[in-house]
DNA sequence: ATGGCTGCTTTGAGCAGA
């Protein structure tokens, strides 16, 4: 089973790339973030001609995840459930969808931005990581058989940053963002990504700004992680960089995982 | 050097992303 994660930054721009990157890789899941389309906008028309199913909970100009599926998908949940949810305002931000396929729930997050350390929107993230990480820890009662793919904008440690000296306590590193990072992995998670060898400075964002795909100006900041009871089933995790050369890329590059 | 791109928005300067 293959499973992936893509921030496309807007679905409206990325389609064509989306649905030429399900043709070439077949995946059994993809899951999206920044779809920025509202519900009656998503393609599912065109998702289900390419043999993908698709949920979707979306917004305009901001946030919107996505679930594609080969498989039938049972269980949507939408945003992070019942008592567990940030405040009114989570109400408003499309970050989360969670479906059953092939026994595994698969929780898709676009995990807040926070854009610097001492705003109002970090203490936002703060809020929806904890919000996140209380909900988890009763889905994973319910299903042990966990994956939970997205955009954290987290880079959990050092070598998920291309210039770590530079970014010192900066937004997508800061030490509370990485402690957060942190208490997911506690929850009996696993960075799929480290689960195999990988070549050092990978990256599965770059700035659009200064060249920074070029010169590998990037971050580590989408990840899969998978619970203790799909640890052993893994087989394979990789970062396809390809896309992220194409005309007219999202700034983010998909992440994929294979199981057993 | 706090900009640099890109996408979006009651169309055009400003916000947000990371």
């Amino acid at each position: 089973m293959k499973l992936a994660t893509w921030n496309v930054n807007s679905l409206t721009v990325r389609l064509p790339h989306v649905l030429d990157w399900l043709r070439d890789h077949q995946p059994d899941v993809l899951c999206l973030q920044e779809t920025k389309q509202e519900d009656s906008k998503f393609p599912y028309v065109a998702l289900k001609e390419a043999g993908y199913n698709a949920v979707h909970v979306g917004q305009k100009t901001y946030n919107g995840v996505a679930i594609l599926s080969r498989h039938e998908m049972t269980d949507v949940t939408y945003g992070i459930a019942g008592s567990h949810s940030v405040d009114d305002s989570d109400v408003e931000q499309k970050r989360a969808i969670s479906a059953i396929i092939n026994g595994i729930r698969v929780v898709c997050v676009y995990i807040v931005n926070g854009q610097a350390v001492d705003s109002d929107k970090y203490q936002y993230k703060m809020r929806w990581l904890t919000a996140l990480t209380n909900w988890l820890e009763s889905e994973l009662i319910k299903y042990p058989k966990l994956v939970l793919l997205g955009d954290y904008n987290i880079a959990p440690e050092d070598r998920d940053c291309h210039d770590p000296a530079a970014w010192v306590g900066q937004i997508l590193v800061s030490p509370p963002e990485r402690q957060a990072f942190q208490k997911l992995i506690a929850l009996g998670l696993h960075d799929s990504f480290r689960l195999f060898d990988q070549a050092e400075k990978s990256f599965s964002w770059w700035d659009y700004r200064m060249m920074g795909f070029r010169r590998n100006f990037g971050m580590r900041i989408d990840h899969i992680l998978v619970s203790d009871a799909l640890k052993n089933s893994c087989t394979a995790a990789y970062i396809d960089k390809l896309p992220r050369k194409l005309e007219r890329p999202s700034d983010h590059t998909p992440v994929v995982l294979e199981l057993a």
